[in-house]
DNA sequence: AGCACGCCGACT
DNA sequence: GTCGGCGTGCTC
């Protein structure tokens, strides 16, 4: 028997093992295996099929090692799923198990050297590095060759090490280590011997001279409610230790003589109780209409679209029909942007799903999302599962119901490393294969769906009134170029910004203050020389970050010290331009230094509990405003929060992008949103194009007014919906390579697809991480074969990667750029 | 993605 | 002359 093996590496297709007969009983498609991979690695596989004759591949095939499941840990129709990504995002099967499973259960093996005891050296055999590498395995214990290359800070200790091994000096193995860790609690329980009434009346009067440990036993004993039935009397050690507040040296004395004795539980990590779920709230007369129209839709179309303003309670439209679905015994998905999956909506779901509801986020440790992973393929545990992007790629055995929340939004489509697919649509070919029904819903849908949802390919249903009745907030342009010429201006606010957010705060209500730019500034530069500080491995100029007294890379994370003069010219009056989130709360804090501020940014919310820590801080009115980026746009909801202030609207607008019009829009309503959830809400935009388009939309909240004039524009330049767009990127560590490859390309590609293929253009950052970057754009009619057109596509990749100009160069294919 | 193999410049 | 850098191609 043989198996073909899915591995989570970049190439095409799959490689066949030979299932030993020992498991051939046991070997399922879908489950884990690990199998030899080149001369020594071993490597996490997934079962992709299974022949019973020997599937002849003119290569020597080798045997799986073992498997890793006794049940299939990706599904049938799983493996179907990511067989359409891999296919519509030109990308391979294995990347696509690389996004999908959590690193934990993706094994791998790595290699350990260990001294070789009865090795002897001549004198003058070894170099000085074998030496200090047999001066490292002295002590005779095992270590992996990242650690000797780390001690000797040498870049591959790998030859040496191979002649070593030569030489018999030392041995190496190869093994795979279960990287699944346990959550273990420890708890403590009495010895048999002190279960009697009279033992412990007596050990508790012998204990009358070690108050401490008296203590430690009354509370123990008030813990576990002595004299029930024969429970094994555990009480969790840490709770034991806090309510005594003694430390552990005491607990240990009382081990030691017999008293207490210490056993580790194995507990999930993910433990909900259950007690405080209530039902949804019920609909309003507007959400309970919305919802019979959704559902009258579904009756028809597959996909329905909830166009619906901010805070008209869609998340309650959600919940009831979440719950239906759970009803009829099925599961439901519900997506959510990345950074919008605040503690406030999963706190919301919580409430009414309890222990049903599974979260998988990237904040989450990869641990807690393999718990979550398994548990979905076993089926043993979740009915409701909110998520971000990769979500779409776990496994469902009983979906009826898809939710992509703020579907507009841009997180849903991956960026970087490949396959570069998007969620809303990943998830409507999810639905389709689970015979599930879909609900995209936002306030500012995409153009492409509110494209297909007027034209009757979804369905439309609209909330047009905020809950409770709330008006929407009142938009007031500042028209900066005035505010400026005026000199009404402190830094980056308008005078007006300043006096509002200070009458607000007054009044006890809570402002945010929106700039999507984090760094104290963009760039600095020398006024003498014109000298701005670049990155060395990108085409971009340097962010200021003041607070660290650095410039840094937002493309590769290379940094620097803030130099004190110019590298240039030795000049010192470097100065800085352009305006980050830090400058902001700088020039804030100056200019009302009574004001208690908080920053929320990628810098002050690197890690989970500090991003959920501000979000309480302001919540609980520790602070009056908020100085954030996109971050602060999505997801959140402040009682409080009557103004919002945008410090400058018009970056958005001038992207070189034809999402840029509708983004931006999309970006000014979102926030605008936060403002006014309980009465009243202000929205102060600072432009010096006060008379565009997008801001007389924002200020009447029309979003049909940029749908209509966007949706002609994608007509008239060819563009979503009307076309499909591949861009192919092509990439080379030499410049010179780099433009004649891609122009060599592009040239051949004009041949195929004509007027469908763009010329060579060069992206406004043209070079990252030392690789410098061209692009060429395909536009395919809708009419056409996609299908067609990505094969063509492909053959001349794989012709171009093969040739003389193509060595060392990387062409990169995006289906649906976002 | 690793890792081996092979080619080429730098230094004992 | 060897050592170690990096570019290229393969993994059943």
């Amino acid at each position: 028997m043989t198996a073909d093996i899915v591995l989570p590496l970049a190439f095409e297709g799959t490689l066949t093992y030979r299932v030993p007969a020992s498991v051939e009983q046991q070997i399922q498609v879908g489950m884990r295996v690990i199998v030899p991979i080149g001369k020594k690695k071993l490597q996490t596989g997934i079962v992709l099929s299974l022949q019973e004759t020997d599937r002849q591949t003119g290569f020597e095939i080798k045997e799986l090692i073992c498997l890793l499941d006794d049940k299939p840990m990706v599904l049938p129709s799983q493996l179907k799923l990511w067989q359409w990504v891999a296919d519509y995002y030109m990308c391979t099967l294995g990347e696509v198990m690389k996004a999908a499973l959590p690193a934990v259960l993706k094994l791998e093996s790595e290699t350990h050297i260990c001294l070789n005891e009865d090795f002897e050296a001549e004198q003058g055999q070894l170099s000085p590095t074998q030496e200090k590498i047999l001066d490292i395995l002295n002590d005779g214990k095992e270590h992996s060759i990242s650690e000797i290359e780390k001690t000797l800070s040498l870049k591959s200790a790998l030859p040496q090490l191979n002649k070593l091994l030569l030489m018999g000096a030392l041995r190496m193995s190869e093994y795979v280590a279960d990287k699944q860790r346990n959550r273990f609690v420890l708890y403590v329980s009495l010895t048999e011997q002190y279960r009697s009434q009279n033992a412990l009346q007596q050990l508790y009067t012998q204990l009358q001279k070690a108050p401490k440990q008296q203590l430690l036993l009354s509370r123990y004993l008030e813990k576990v409610r002595f004299g029930g039935g024969k429970e094994k009397l555990l009480v969790a050690q840490a709770d034991l230790l806090q309510a005594t507040g003694a430390d552990k040296a005491v607990l240990n004395v009382m081990i030691k003589k017999g008293v207490f004795q210490v056993e580790k539980q194995v507990i999930d990590r993910l433990v909900i109780t259950d007690a405080d779920t209530q039902p949804g709230n019920p609909l309003n007369q507007e959400q309970a209409v919305a919802y019979q129209q959704i559902l009258e839709h579904w009756k028809q179309k597959d996909i329905v679209l909830l166009h619906g303003v901010t805070s008209s309670g869609k998340t309650e439209v959600y919940i009831k029909l979440i719950s239906d679905a759970l009803q009829q015994g099925k599961q439901a998905l519900f997506l959510v942007p990345e950074i919008a999956l605040t503690t406030q909506l999963t706190d919301r779901l919580r409430l009414v799903f309890g222990s049903r509801l599974g979260v998988y986020h990237s904040r989450f440790s990869d641990q807690e999302r393999a718990e979550v992973y398994r548990h979905l393929a076993l089926d043993d545990k979740y009915d409701v599962l909110i998520g971000v992007r990769s979500s779409v790629l776990l496994p469902f055995k009983r979906l009826g119901l898809v939710i992509v929340d703020e579907e507009h939004d841009q997180s849903y489509k991956q960026q970087e490393p490949q396959p570069h697919y998007h969620a809303r649509n990943v998830a409507m070919m999810l639905a389709r294969q689970s015979s599930a029904k879909v609900l995209l819903g936002s306030a500012t849908p995409s153009v492409e769906s509110y494209f297909y949802a007027a034209s009757g390919k979804y369905g439309l249903v609209s909330l047009t009134r905020r809950y409770k009745d709330l008006p929407l907030p009142q938009v007031r342009l500042i028209d900066m170029k005035l505010q400026r010429h005026r000199k009404e201006v402190v830094g980056h606010f308008a005078d007006p910004s300043i006096e509002t957010i200070k009458n607000e705060t007054e009044k006890g209500r809570q402002v945010i203050v929106f700039q999507n730019r984090r760094g104290y500034a963009p760039y600095i530069e020398c006024p003498d020389c014109a000298f701005v500080p670049k990155c060395v491995n990108c085409d971009v100029s340097l962010t200021l970050h003041k607070w660290h007294r650095v410039l840094q890379c937002h493309y590769c994370g290379y940094t620097i010290p803030l130099p004190s003069e110019c590298p240039n010219c030795h000049s010192k009056k470097l100065r800085d331009c352009g305006v980050g989130t830090e400058k902001i709360e700088d020039e804030l804090q100056q200019a009302l230094p009574s004001l208690r501020l908080a920053r929320m940014d990628l810098d002050t919310t690197r890690r989970k509990s500090a991003y959920e820590m501000l979000i309480q801080r302001f919540e609980k009115h520790e602070v009056d405003v908020l100085i954030g980026t996109q971050m602060v746009t999505k997801g959140l909801h402040f009682n409080d929060v009557s103004t919002v202030v945008v410090v400058n609207a018009d970056t958005q607008l001038y992207q070189p992008d034809f999402r840029s019009y509708e983004r931006a829009f999309q970006m000014l309503e979102q926030v605008s949103g936060r403002a006014g959830r309980n009465g009243e809400g202000k929205v102060l935009v600072q432009t010096s194009n006060p008379e565009h388009a997008v801001f007389k939309a924002l200020t009447e909240h029309d979003y049909m007014q940029i749908f209509r004039s966007q949706i002609k524009e994608r007509q008239d330049f060819k563009y979503p919906p009307f076309y499909k767009l591949i861009s192919v990127y092509v990439k080379h560590k030499e410049l010179k390579n780099v433009e004649q490859l891609s122009l060599e390309l592009q040239a051949v590609l004009k041949k195929i697809f004509t007027h469908r293929c763009s010329k060579v253009i060069v992206p406004a950052v043209s070079r990252t991480q030392n690789m410098y970057i061209r692009q060429i754009m395909l536009k395919i009619e809708t009419t056409a074969s996609f299908e067609q057109a990505k094969l063509r596509l492909k053959e001349q990749i794989d012709f171009f990667l093969k040739i003389p100009v193509g060595k060392g160069g990387s062409i990169i294919v995006d289906v649906d750029p976002y």
